[in-house]
DNA sequence: AAGTGGTCTAGACCACTGA
DNA sequence: CAGTGGTCTAGACCACTTG
């Protein structure tokens, strides 16, 4: 592999350890190596790419920032993998008032087909008449039914996903069968009444003040994966955010 | 100054940098720097402390990654400033539906001190019989009323507050008056129904589905400093959480 | 031009893991 | 024990700001 070189000359300057952070995640999209899987060690990168370990170093240290790999000292470096704890930990953040947050289980109401409405084709940057999976499902915690979730998919990028089980951890699957991972969220909330649907689903009576959170999910690339929307009965749960 | 020494011994281990971190951290907490200060350059910290620069470096970039200085090439590192444009993008996380984040202005209906109550007691760490002081506002968005704010204080850290005026920026005034710097905050999110009280303040109906924000804000040393229960109208607005 | 932080390199040594 | 990532150092050069 040889040198990657400055383009000092337009952008205004993009340092070598950008590239090789760059160059890395492009790996990562393209499934060169595996979630779970351990890289090439950081000599080996470095002779790989033509720069010096201290560059592979910062690289890898910013895409550990980013949650996209997991550094152990004495062992390696390697692909963040999507199982129940990391997603929790990372994405989950409806916790019990009182106790350790738990991942809920989840049965699905209904899975469908059809063409994005305004709000999905603008959120996840379709065109008109692009098609979307729907899926509708209740997630509970200790067996009480506390999240109502509307999920929606481009079907262009899961294809055949209508006649697969669907698993209770979304993310795992869009990894394992798809390659695609997801790398932020943007979540924004609002407290609303629960909606005669949603009320049902949750057992309380309609117009219960519920949590709503509509999720929009980016992979690697920052491509929009997942719009999700979710009513959450926040009687004995609450949305913990820490800023700092 | 002498160099540092590490303490291999007992704690497992305590990187350079680290120390180097903890004892600026130290200079910030007791004041020898000013917000909005100029920090001494790399060099000469390195110099100071008998470490290199590329130590000083790294300690420097984690206190910026705390959000605790501001590093500027060319310029220097500067102690964090509270002001009004970093607080709005550091701990304000309501946003309008459409449009740009704005501070919102604030009214202040009470002041007043008294014993803190159990959960004061519990979430500011406060003896039983201390005493606090609770600020009741409304806050204000294009002149529609938002927001319902109680805010409990330890007395014991706020001397003669309550003869001052107390400004729209709170965060700023700690820091200002008592050498306090808000460095963390963790916020806890719950969908309620308006209370009487709280709805005759925002001009709603009581019941009508409200944001509940129950805040806590930590000092660079990690002492609670402030307790902060919100209710928020999210008609027009959202509470905006990005994850990473 | 001088001074700042930012990048990049090279090399030594330390801490941790697993065979 | 060899191999990994983690720390620390020293030095060169670059990009940016200010005078």
């Amino acid at each position: 592999m040889t040198r990657i070189l400055d383009q000092t000359e337009v952008l205004g300057f993009r340092p070598l350890y950008r590239q090789v952070r760059d160059r890395l995640i492009r790996n990562l999209v393209d499934g060169v190596w595996a979630p779970g899987e351990a890289l090439p060690s950081e000599m080996q990168l470095a002779a790989d790419l033509g720069v010096s370990q201290g560059t592979v170093r910062k690289a890898l240290d910013a895409m550990a920032a980013e949650n996209l790999v997991v550094r152990r000292q004495g062992r390696g470096t390697f692909v963040a993998r999507h199982d129940e704890e990391r997603i929790l930990f990372q994405f989950f953040k409806l916790v019990p008032d009182s106790g350790v947050p738990s991942f809920p289980d989840s049965r699905v109401l209904s899975l469908s087909q059809g063409r994005a409405d305004a709000n999905e084709r603008s959120l996840l940057a379709l065109t008109p008449g692009s098609k979307v999976i729907r899926i509708k499902r209740v997630r509970s915690i200790e067996d009480r039914p506390v999240i109502a979730e509307t999920i929606s998919l481009p079907a262009a990028l899961f294809p055949d996903l209508a006649g697969m089980a669907v698993p209770n951890n979304l993310y795992g699957l869009y990894a394992m069968h798809y390659g695609i991972t997801i790398a932020n969220t943007q979540e924004k909330l609002k407290a609303v009444g629960a909606s005669p649907d949603d009320a049902a689903i949750l057992g309380v009576t309609p117009g219960t003040p519920v949590l709503r959170i509509d999720r929009l999910a980016l992979a690697l690339d920052k491509t929009p994966v997942e719009r999700r929307l979710s009513i959450c009965l926040t009687q004995d749960l609450h949305y913990l955010s820490d800023l700092s």
